[in-house]
DNA sequence: TCATTAATTGTAATTTATTTACAATTTTAA
DNA sequence: TTAAAATTGTAAATAAATTACAATTAATGA
């Protein structure tokens, strides 16, 4: 079937994830999340951009985008801030280690 | 096995491309194309940005990015932007068409 | 209840990034 | 060599993001 050649153009989707960078405008887009609330949970130490100098614009990568998606999820939930972002570590640290197995596979 | 609970976290990412918006200067980070030439193709009508209104910033989602990569590659193959683009229409409905399987099968 | 900390939101002034538009340059192919 | 295709340059205007200071609104324990 032609279902191969389907796949080979999602494969690379992994590798596109990994280079996948974002603005602060299209995180809230996509999130949902106001930019004003993305720079507070960054103050806080929450989270931490890809800034390349104080004072330039923002970046995100997909491991950022997904932790503040899962944030938002606890935060929902009853979860604390700081609650959320601890019981969220986890769960990014497992989504890493898969990402990374992918790639390795991949290549 | 712990498989099962990383694949649900990457499973998601379908719907994760599927709301991805990306501003023009992440586009040429992404694709290492200059923004220069992403509004030259655009204004010759080979690629068609989601800009809300004019003067407005310009908005690509995934398949807009996956077209502008295969471009690219076939440019450097030799082929001329209109010609790339044509060739690249096929591979682009390919890729829609599974997206939108996987989206049904995962509902 | 009241005080305290956490969490969020508002916004002015400034800076960065993007847009449009007109033009110039380079490349390609007949 | 000429014409069309492809790309690049840039000034002026606009949009979007930054920082910083402040205010407001929960949430919680004494």
């Amino acid at each position: 079937m032609k279902n191969s050649e389907e796949d080979k153009d999602l494969s690379f989707d992994y590798d596109f994830l990994d280079k996948l960078v974002v603005g602060i405008g299209e995180v809230s887009q996509i999130t949902k999340i106001a930019t004003r609330q993305i720079r507070y949970w960054e103050e806080k130490g929450i989270i931490k951009s890809l800034t390349e100098e104080e004072g330039k614009n923002r970046r995100y990568d997909y491991k950022n985008i997904k932790k503040m998606l899962l944030i938002k999820e606890l935060l929902d939930e009853g979860y604390t801030l700081d609650a959320s972002a601890e019981k969220v570590k986890n769960r990014l640290e497992m989504i890493e280690e898969t990402l990374t197995k992918i790639k390795k596979g991949n290549h």
